[in-house]
RNA sequence: CGGCCCGUAGCUCAGCUGGUAGAGCACAUGACUCUUAAUCAUGGGGUCGAGGGUUCGAUCCCCUCCGGGCCGACCA
């Protein structure tokens, strides 16, 4: 027993080598732990547990399949559950159901010892409430459709209280699939996520709207101020750049004479990354022609209002310990009678040197590649942003700072801009689009010079864009919506990588291993690799740094005694020819 | 990048001014024909994140590193 054991893989856990042991009895009992069979249900286990009536026994005959959750058997019966992918159903199981005949293998044998928490099976049965009043799958005939060679994490569930639930993030965010099987709410985070985007999606289709595809890879990464990641064309051998917008291809396209267009859009950030930052993160941007930011605003209030009404039923959500209404009107303040209300300081009109004085004099942070624009930008940041709880719409940004945003058609310095703010968070972000190409051309310049003094954030100049001007851009409006942002805030989520399925994260740690070869080459043994290995001489390199041959035989022979192995011991002359 | 905390069985966690490890679940064997965190009995399972140091002796104390979390800084 033991050697069959060590035949399979020493690395594995007991649990795992018991496993791969179920497998080959499986297969020797001539049932094939992966079949290829189409398995057709036709029914999922939510709709048995909404639809069932015992009076009308209104499921006689069904069949699902999924995932084992739980097992409770006692002698020749047997409860379980299992999970789909509408959720948990309890499911019956008897021997003499299971195997009407004399040959009771496939209760005894595979059900009670082959099959494991984690396996694939279908049933077929029938429906019915068991003396606890639990509605129940009776089956009279299982089929194995995929064997789990690793065990699961045992999360159990009574009261609506989770026992032992899988909360490590490392492991929640790595190992996904798993968090997905056994934290059932997750699911529903990313169906919500889902339906986010499906809710947007149809608003802008019922109204004409195109939806479009605009490159990732862009030679100047255009739309917004951010570090980009960037790459490199083998057969054009020039530098290419992931995006951090895609904002100037959709103007192009309305230069190009389409009334509306939108792309929920992945962009790229080479920024850090903490609860509100992932690297890769989507976008919906919309631009739409002879509409004004004004309009915008109304659009955006319909956009989020809908979101939340399809996923909630209502306009009041919770998120954490508030409730935020996101009923239109939304309030729409400007950016400096916010910093008014928020400081009691009057800032328009004021000039850069004016603007530090009043940083000093709030305690903000400065240095002296800020402009005017970021100047402002950080008092408002500073001292604005915590009172946005309600959604609120901030308009009239300084010029600065928004570099394709037409001029406000009557506040000189301003432009004609909004972002909305729930929960103190930047949701969405608008303007008038800038259609002059000439004062285009001279915001570019005014970006190159920023980034002169020091901004490495300021905008490359993308001269094609311009030239799409020149040839007439109609009166635009455009505006952005942080998919992710908005993900979090309808489904009370405060870390971006839990509306992510797959956030970035660091590479996991590799453990190198050379394979026999380099050992047997060395002259060592077949069967003292395996306890080298596991005093971690995972590589021969390692052996080199041995320096006292006398303690690693000492190691080796206690590691044989110990684990019982039976092995002759080397001489310690032996043990010394190895590490050379 | 700085401050605080964490890393022990497959999972969730104990481990008392240092004496080479425990629980529950999971797993194995057995009992049990309506259980539901099923129950009962028995059993196996751990380089105590890695390396170094102090010590007769380190999971525990010290240093370095790796990984993770929270807060701040930077940053849309």
């Amino acid at each position: 027993m033991n050697f069959q054991i060590s035949i399979y893989n020493m690395n594995l856990s007991e649990q795992e080598q018991i496993r791969r042991q179920a497998l080959d009895e499986l297969r020797k009992i001539g049932i094939n732990p992966y079949p290829a069979a189409e398995y057709k249900t036709n029914v999922f286990a939510k709709d048995i547990l909404n639809k069932f009536d015992a009076e009308k026994n209104n499921f006689p005959d069904v069949c699902l399949a999924g995932r084992i959750m739980s097992r409770r058997i006692m002698g020749n019966a047997s409860f379980a559950e299992l999970m789909d992918s509408s959720g948990r159903i309890q499911i019956y199981l008897r021997r003499d159901d299971i195997c009407p005949g004399d040959d009771k293998t496939m209760y005894n044998t595979v059900f009670k010892h082959l099959l494991d928490i984690g396996d694939i099976i279908g049933i077929k049965g029938f429906v019915f409430r068991t003396q606890m009043g639990e509605t129940t799958v009776h089956v009279k005939e299982y089929t194995l459709l995929s064997k789990s060679i690793r065990p699961l994490p045992i999360v159990k569930e009574k009261d609506g209280i989770l026992f032992d639930a899988v909360t490590d993030p490392e492991m929640r965010y790595r190992q996904r699939y798993v968090d997905l099987i056994v934290n059932p709410h997750v699911r529903d985070i990313f169906r919500k996520r889902t339906q986010i985007i499906q809710s947007m999606r149809e608003l802008f289709n019922s109204k004409g709207y195109l939806e479009v595809e605009t490159p990732i890879l862009q030679a100047i990464p255009g739309g917004a101020t951010a570090r980009p990641f960037i790459t490199h064309h083998n057969a054009l051998d020039i530098p290419l750049y992931l995006r951090i917008a895609d904002e100037l291809y959709l103007k192009r396209l309305i230069v190009g004479g389409f009334e509306g267009v939108y792309e929920f859009a992945k962009d790229f950030r080479n920024e850090g990354m903490d609860r509100t930052h992932n690297p890769e993160f989507t976008v919906m941007e919309i631009y739409i022609a002879y509409k004004d930011y004004n309009w915008m605003m109304s659009f955006t209030e319909e956009i989020v209002k809908k979101a939340a009404l399809e996923l909630h039923g209502k306009t009041e959500i919770v998120y954490e310990d508030k409730i935020i209404n996101l009923n239109p009107p939304f309030k729409r303040i400007s950016m400096l009678d916010s910093i008014k209300e928020n400081t009691g300081i009057e800032i328009s009109g004021l000039d850069e040197a004016e603007l530090i004085k009043v940083c000093d004099k709030l305690g903000i942070e400065h240095d002296p590649t800020m402009g005017k624009g970021k100047l402002v930008d950080a008092i408002f940041s500073e001292k604005c942003e915590h009172s946005l709880v309600q959604p609120t719409f901030i308009i009239d940004y300084p010029t600065e700072t928004s570099p394709l945003t037409k001029m406000h058609r009557s506040k000189p310095g301003l432009t004609e801009r909004f972002e909305l703010f729930i929960n103190c968070k930047e949701i969405a972000n608008a303007y008038s689009e800038l259609n002059d190409p000439i004062d285009q051309m001279e915001r570019f310049q005014d970006q190159l010079k920023l980034s002169e003094k020091g901004d490495d954030e300021a905008m490359f100049i993308d001269n094609d864009f311009v030239r799409a001007l020149e040839y007439g851009m109609p009166p635009t409006s455009g505006m952005g919506i942080g998919i992710d942002r908005l993900t979090m805030l309808l489904t009370n989520q405060s870390s971006i990588q839990d509306v992510l399925l797959f956030p970035q994260m660091k590479p996991e740690k590799k453990i190198t291993s050379d394979p026999e070869e380099k050992y047997t080459e060395k002259g060592i043994p077949v069967e003292w690799i395996e306890p080298l290995k596991k005093l971690g001489f995972t590589t021969v390199a390692k052996l080199k740094e041995v320096e006292k041959h006398t303690k690693l035989h000492q190691d080796l022979c206690g590691y044989n005694k110990k684990n019982k192995l039976g092995l002759q011991n080397p001489s310690q002359e032996n043990v010394k020819t190895w590490l050379d």
